[in-house]
DNA sequence: CGGACCGGGCTCTAGACAGCATGTC
DNA sequence: CTAGAGCCCGGTCCG
């Protein structure tokens, strides 16, 4: 391995004050009692990054990483520029802007930009300090926004992201564009520890930091026959007092007063586990505990409708502990982290929602699974990275004097294999996943829709500046350029004029409804299709038979039933319906995108919760990014129908898209406007005989206040909107839709 | 004859980014 | 090419 590594040992001391930099900016640190350099942070300073160096940081989480981004950050934007601070996640962007809010003490303005939010108040470009998701910055770059060419410093926050199938491509595209734009940038890569740093900082043309430096020190072991060995050659026995073993492990982690995290590789499990686990913990609560914890449970039944899955999670929660996976509700997760983060909540178990997200530790991680299914290859063993991930986040910083992180092995010799691989093990390289043509195909659009090149030689001298390029050249890229250039051609969305390549309308407008170009052929062909009648199962198969789209699973059931519902809707399909005796794996495929089109058509009829969670075994949290999701091709089925001359599908498209976001049937699309009236309230008004605008503004505030789950100030804030405008046509503004940012605003 | 218990076989499987602010010939 | 936990159902045994 080569780079640089900075010069000091890690036991010399330096402060925060001595760094040169502006007296303000030591002012703000010292006020959030940050004096002294973590030895990472040290490193990066010797290695130039306050002089403008580029960087690539690998450092473990809790490490430091975010100050060294910061200091750049501000150093800069105090001498006239501009930073971008890129994240994978949309929850892990709202936790870096509210840290970062401590610079407008300085003056500085502090933006975010994620896909449903943006600051308000102010276009982007008036922002010094921007954090945005990597996808968010990849569809800014479309626009082409006029002050990313402002832009002196990118952070790249979780950059060993880049290794992933779906996501990572975007991740080095989006970085190779803001250094094309932008070449005199400060880029700062900030990474879990990964084998080849050093390419990505050669790739980068940036100085290289690595270093396995933790606040807590960091214990990692198997656990079996009632032993925890560690790396380091310790021992400690914990008492078997279940026959889960990492029962075993959360108790005894309790009981010495700590918190445990455990990973489990399904929400079935990890639910099982929380649930048992809840009836051994509660013996060890106090009485106070147990009362703070009744309310506790009690905020989370209230904070949206009852279901199944909320009633065991309060069950769960009464005895101390709760169980966290994407299935919940954002409410439903923020209660689990803020009562874990509070040590009221003992124990969480969680899928790997957590291992990446948000900042959650504990004193003892354990793994209760290291296996995971992949529909592929059947279950495999999670990735070392991934697994450093979760033993990341084992101790707490102040609170725990060392972290622990814990396998469960069965027997002496698995035991074996779990330290040699993960404990001992080494992460596995990143490599680049750009090659795959969905993703050229997507990119390349981009390149020339947003003017970034403009014949296949610019094409390819951008591509040649991927991370994909740096690792393997550019010869597979230059070989599968014709065949997307032909796609995009023959599906009318790239023409040629002369020499010159340039997006047609339709073509640019695919690219910045950032949609898949083969989600746009699908949508168009199908709007283009003559259908006997315009039905809600038509449009919304549409959109499910998209790549944009996820597919459910199917159940052994399913083929039944949904075969016959698909029979039952056969002439409104928009698309060509597989035949059920051709290749059965096309028509598993029609038939998982038509359950998802089920449960669409379900929420938008009003089904309740409750029973889209149990009929198609998912939860409130899937049913809300289905339905984000839904919404989001509906708006870009709209704008196709719409550039397309398609006039007559508009207005049920619109009205459908609306419907989408409510959960309603169209008669109560004119209620729903109202802020403070959902699918639920609505109905309730429709149902006592207030069917419009008009009928609601021509009752009393007493006989409002008297529906079900109005109560007087709700009827007064009703009333207030209609003021003045009692007309059918005073329709309120729309209010964005239910997001985990709306107690956030 | 009915209920409880045991065992075998069948079923099912993680996560989460993106647009725009609307109705028409 | 790879697993394993939970649930349902059927069989058996005992009262």
């Amino acid at each position: 391995m080569f780079g640089f590594v900075g010069g000091c040992c890690g036991v010399c001391v330096v402060f925060v004050r001595d760094l040169g930099l502006p007296e303000g900016v030591v002012g703000v640190l010292g006020e959030c009692g940050v004096d002294v350099l973590f030895p990472p942070q040290v490193e990066a300073v010797g290695a130039g990054v306050l002089g403008g160096e580029s960087l690539v940081l690998a450092v473990p989480t809790a490490g430091g990483k975010t100050l060294v981004a910061e200091l750049c950050m501000v150093k800069s934007v105090l001498g006239g520029g501009r930073a971008v601070y890129l994240v994978p996640l949309r929850a892990l962007a709202v936790e870096k802007f509210e840290e970062f809010r401590r610079w407008e003490r300085l003056g500085l303005r502090v933006g975010l930009s994620i896909g449903d939010f943006d600051s308000a108040g102010s276009e982007l470009g008036g922002f010094d300090i921007l954090v945005c998701t990597n996808e968010r910055m990849d569809s800014l770059l479309r626009h082409r926004a006029d002050w990313i060419g402002g832009v002196s410093v990118v952070v790249a926050d979780e950059v060993h992201l880049i290794d992933s199938v779906d996501r990572g491509p975007t991740l080095e595209v989006v970085l190779a564009r803001l250094r094309q734009v932008n070449p005199g940038a400060q880029i700062i890569a900030l990474s879990a520890t990964i084998s080849n740093a050093d390419e990505i900082a050669g790739w980068l043309g940036a100085r290289l930091v690595v270093s396995d430096w933790r606040p807590v020190v960091l214990r990692e072991g198997v656990f079996c026959n009632g032993v925890i060995r560690f790396g380091d050659g310790g021992v400690r026995e914990v008492p078997l007092v279940d026959s889960d073993l990492s029962i075993c492990l959360a108790v005894d982690t309790v009981r010495g007063g700590g918190q445990a995290l455990i990973f489990d590789s399904t929400r079935r499990s990890a639910v099982s586990v929380a649930r048992r686990l809840s009836g051994v913990l509660s013996d060890l609560l106090g009485g106070e505990e147990r009362g703070r914890l009744r309310d506790l449970a009690r905020e989370l039944l209230g904070s949206g409708e009852v279901t199944e899955v909320s009633k065991q999670l309060a069950a769960c929660i009464r005895g101390g502990v709760a169980f966290h996976h994407a299935g919940l509700s954002y409410a439903q997760r923020r209660i689990v982290e803020e009562g874990f983060r509070g040590n009221l909540i003992k124990v969480v178990c969680a899928t790997p929602t957590l291992a990446a997200g948000v900042n959650l530790p504990a004193r003892r991680v354990i793994v209760r699974s290291y296996r995971r299914f992949d529909s592929n290859f059947g279950f495999r063993m999670i990735p070392v990275l991934e697994y450093k991930q979760m033993a990341g986040r084992a101790g707490r910083p102040k609170f725990d004097a060392v972290g622990e992180a814990v396998l469960i092995a069965k027997s002496e010799s698995e035991a074996r294999t779990l330290m040699e691989r993960y404990v001992n093990g080494c992460p596995e390289v990143v490599e680049s996943k750009l090659a795959r043509e969905s993703f050229l195909r997507t990119q390349v659009l981009a390149t020339i829709a947003s003017g970034y090149a403009s014949d296949s030689g610019g094409v390819l001298e951008f591509f040649g500046g991927t991370f994909y390029a740096y690792q393997f050249g550019s010869d597979f890229i230059e070989a599968t350029l014709g065949d997307v250039l032909r796609f995009l051609f023959s599906e009318g969305m790239v023409e040629s004029r002369g020499d010159v390549l340039v997006a047609t309308p339709f073509g640019r407008r695919v690219s910045e409804l950032y949609i898949d170009p083969m989600s746009a052929v699908k949508i168009r062909d199908g709007l283009r299709v003559e259908v006997e009648r315009r039905t809600d199962i038509g449009y919304l198969h549409l959109i499910c038979s998209t790549p944009d789209m996820p597919r459910l699973y199917l159940g052994k059931r399913d083929y039944r039933e949904l075969g016959a519902f698909a029979d039952e809707h056969m002439f409104e399909f928009r698309v060509d319906v597989p035949g059920e005796w051709g290749d059965p794996s096309e028509f598993e495929w029609f038939l998982s995108e038509v359950k998802m089109a089920y449960l669409l058509e379900r929420w938008v009829n009003e089904a309740s919760e409750d029973e889209i969670i149990s009929q198609f075994g998912v939860g409130s949290g899937d049913i809300l990014r289905f339905v984000e999701t839904a919404d989001w091709l509906l708006y870009a089925a709209y704008e196709i129908a719409k550039l397309l001359g398609l006039k007559g599908e508009l207005p049920y498209i619109g009205r459908l898209r609306r419907r989408m976001r409510y959960g309603v049937r169209e008669e109560l699309l004119e209620l729903v406007g109202l802020a403070g009236v959902g699918r639920i309230r609505a109905r309730r008004l429709y149902n006592a005989g207030l069917r419009s605008l008009r009928d609601v503004a021509s009752v009393r505030v007493e006989e409002l206040a008297r529906i079900p789950s109005i109560g007087r100030e709700l009827a007064k804030k009703i009333k207030t909107q209609l003021e003045g405008k009692a007309g059918g046509d005073a329709v309120p503004p729309v209010s964005r839709g239910q997001t985990f940012l709306s107690d956030f605003e």
